[in-house]
DNA sequence: ATGGTTGGTAGCCAA
């Protein structure tokens, strides 16, 4: 069973890409991110004609999260719980029959939180986690095979960048968000990249600006979060670092598990 | 070094 997540950065200006990629990495589950659209307005015959399910909570313009699946979803939740004013569409979540049983697949857009200094956005990335480690708190007492995988927005660790100093004054390196990232990997989840690839230099982020892929000046920021019991089933992790290079490529490559379900 | 690039949308915002 292959799990990936991609922040695709507008689903319809990269449709052939994303496409490409499906036929290519041919995962079972994909996560996306900032599909940038509104419901009606993803390219659902063309997923589905590659045998794909979809479900998604967009929202027009901007974020926008997707869930696409070869099994049928048995269930489906949209919208990270604990607070209802918040409308941006950064959260959804789906459930899976295996031969080993139900599989429970989120695909999350974390808030970027930048400029650090605005009265808003670092707070809300900071509420945000504090709900989503509540959620995660909530679910892994299921003890079932769970995946929360998307663009997290946090850089974990320095040897997460190739040039940590760069990161200091940005909402994805601050201390608190890396705390953050760190509770919830102590409340028992385990970080696949991670876990598969402990050396630096694994990115799964490069600015469209300045060059930065052509200098690998890249960030890990997208990541595959495991219960334990998926965790017991891992068998494989990776990043598709090939689709960077494609014309016209997402700034996020995507990221993946493969589980022994 | 406060630059530079992209997508979505309508004169800038978010990243």
């Amino acid at each position: 069973m292959k799990i990936a997540t991609w922040n695709i950065n507008g689903v319809r200006a990269r449709l052939g890409n994303f496409t490409h990629w499906l036929r290519e990495s041919a995962p079972d589950i994909a996560c996306l991110q900032e599909i940038k659209s509104a419901d009606d307005q993803f390219p659902r015959a063309e997923v589905e004609a590659l045998g794909y399910n979809v479900e998604t909570l967009g929202q027009k313009g901007f974020n926008g999260v997707a869930l696409l699946s070869k099994l049928p979803f048995d269930e489906v939740n949209r919208g990270l719980p604990g607070d209802d004013s918040d409308e941006q569409a950064r959260f959804i979540e789906g459930v899976f029959s295996t031969k080993s049983g139900a599989l429970r697949v989120a695909s999350i857009y974390l808030p970027n939180g930048n400029p650090i200094d605005d009265s808003k956005k670092f707070p809300y990335k900071l509420a945000w986690m504090e709900r989503l480690q509540s959620w995660a708190q909530e679910r892994l007492l299921l003890e079932e095979p769970l995946v929360i995988a998307g663009d997290y927005n946090v850089i974990p660790e320095p040897a997460d960048a190739k040039r940590p100093a760069a990161w200091v004054n940005d909402a994805l390196f601050q201390p608190e968000s890396r705390a953050a990232y760190r509770t919830l990997i102590n409340t028992g989840l385990t970080d696949a990249v991670r876990l598969c690839h402990p050396a630096p230099g694994l990115y799964t982020f490069w600015d469209y600006q300045a060059g930065s892929f052509q200098k690998d000046d890249g960030i890990r920021i997208d990541h595959l979060l495991l219960s334990p019991q998926a965790t017991d089933r891992l068998v494989a992790a990776g990043v598709d670092r090939f689709t960077r290079g494609w014309e016209r490529p997402s700034d996020h490559v995507p990221a993946w598990v493969e589980l022994d379900l």
